[in-house]
DNA sequence: TGTTTGACGCTCC
DNA sequence: AGGAGCGCCAAAC
């Protein structure tokens, strides 16, 4: 059949969403656990770079992703964006911190 | 087809 | 603790 080949690169952003749209409101994920429970092990990266093509108005919840740091990753005007968003559902910086011990998702 | 690029992660100083 | 240096992996070019 021709061309309707699942191996396009439309593949990994379809199950970053999938994983990404699971992660429950108040809770946060890593980009490298993002990418494994996609499909994707060691590719943190290729999470972020995902996460960078999402539309504006997505209703995804982009801003539950953070790294491995418990920090943020985006760069500065965005940043604080992800902050509001992420204090709006209860979750607190400690320093530009998060807690992953008390937030992180892991089904 | 080969090289460059990141919203990363881990180890070592 | 905090920072520098490598390693990873798929998408873009």
């Amino acid at each position: 059949m021709g061309k309707s080949s699942n191996t396009d690169g439309n593949d990994a952003i379809s199950r970053m969403c999938r994983v990404l749209a699971e992660i429950p409101q108040g809770r946060v994920i890593t980009y490298g656990d993002l990418a494994e429970m996609a499909g994707y092990p060691r590719a943190a990266r290729l999470a972020g770079q995902t996460l960078r093509k999402l539309p504006r108005g997505t209703k995804l919840p982009w801003h539950r992703v953070i790294n491995a740091q418990g920090r943020i990753s985006l760069p500065e005007p965005a940043a604080q964006r992800q902050i509001a968003r992420l204090e709006k559902e209860g979750i607190t910086l400690l320093n530009g911190r998060i807690d992953l011990v008390r937030y992180r998702w892991q089904p």
